[in-house]
DNA sequence: AACTGTGAAACCTTTCACAGCT
DNA sequence: AGCTGTGAAAGGTTTCACAGTT
């Protein structure tokens, strides 16, 4: 696996992915749950002040993450609640409905709890590898066997593929998927996944988390040992 | 619409934690499963290059990152793995063993699957508010109604509870865990927690990941529209 | 008066490149 | 020769503060 450009002389060559920002972009799921939550129950306009405060940011930062999609407020009013959800669902993708397989039984329970169909995706299958889990119902959907993976994807256009297997799976699972057509992946186990270039992947782990937060918290609790150097 | 006149929400003000930068106490996480599993495979010494290259950053990156817990490599040799990893986990906390409580549905299968055990922490309970999945076995442990909340937390000394409830019942549990002492909360819920000055909380949510592929996937099938004029 | 959009400043993170040790 | 540790440079992100618009 190939890791840097061989030719470091040229100077703006990096990847530019695209226009929008890597930090803004992690938000923008963020601000738009609290437009939708704001449209529900009945607003029509919101000024980057409210909106900012709903979400706990601070209002330049908001300003400056929508600038990045366009210029869609008023002057001297706010923006349109209507009118800026779909800047935001459009820069999201959500124009179109997105596929997405989960593989492994933790892929089960999160099937159940994402409210997925609400934000523009379709769980075409859930899938695992072991024959005691197939048939097994979950949230309306029938767990297929892992050698459906292809034809699922194939069949059904997903690009992207959720791995919540155990760690020693989560390879050869990411390996199938890719071949299969999948471009983009979220990946729940700890294994750092190998993939070719073009494809994405983003990890979430459930320790990992926790060990940030014990980080924080063993400071809470030892805050003289770090305060300051001493003799 | 939103009438929140002062924002009782967490502003974050500018404060230093602590004397490591986010972003590496981010990585230390997996700095740390590396070299455990280059220990397991007998590995006495690494160079920072070989431990970059099994994490997949960039071997500056990595020195940085190691740099700001103290100087434990050895110049023309690299890095003692066993040296690394106890140094590692004592910034984490890990020197000593953290009880968490997790609670509600999704905290079930999240229990079976992330080896915490493995990783320093204890699952000091499942909770759940749904009287039907109270005495459920999971994992080895019973999971137990709501109201035991407070008696665990205190009486395991619970630092830190994960959410895996429905978003609706999220900021209640959030209260519950921190009236009863708990200062560190990961949230897997979407909805955005209140939580007093003090209290630490990571939120890491399904669909918004989902939705920052899907911005990505979203600009990999149309790339013209948003590319640059190529040479 | 209220609020957006944005340059410029401040801050944080990554990368470079090399002095210094083994 | 090989590798760490780190200032300095480069790049990215957030905050400030205000001109511009309604």
């Amino acid at each position: 696996m190939p890791q840097h450009g061989p030719v470091p002389a040229t100077p703006l060559a990096g990847r530019r992915r695209s226009d929008v920002p890597d930090a803004t972009v992690a938000r923008l799921p963020v601000y738009l749950r609290a437009l939708r939550a704001l449209a529900d129950s009945g607003g029509t306009t919101v000024s980057s002040q409210a909106l900012a405060a709903a979400v706990g940011v601070g209002s330049a930062k908001l300003r400056k993450d929508l600038s990045h999609l366009g210029s869609y407020g008023t002057r001297g009013v706010g923006y349109e609640v209507a009118e800026l959800v779909s800047h935001i669902s459009a820069a999201l993708g959500q124009g179109r409905r997105w596929s997405v397989v989960l593989v492994g039984d933790l892929g089960h329970a999160l099937a159940g709890y994402g409210r997925l169909g609400d934000r523009g995706f379709i769980v075409a299958a859930l899938l695992d590898a072991d024959p005691a889990r197939v048939g097994e119902r979950v949230n309306g959907l029938v767990v297929r066997p892992l050698g459906d993976l292809d034809e699922v994807v194939r069949a059904e256009g997903v690009s992207i593929g959720v791995i919540a297997t155990p760690s020693a799976a989560a390879q050869d699972i990411a390996d199938r998927l890719v071949s299969a057509g999948v471009t983009s992946i979220l990946n729940f186990a700890s294994t750092l996944l190998q993939v070719p270039a073009g494809v994405d992947v983003r990890r979430v782990d459930l320790s990992d988390e926790l060990q940030i937060l014990s980080f924080h918290e063993h400071r809470k609790a030892v805050p003289s040992e770090f305060a300051e150097v001493s003799a």
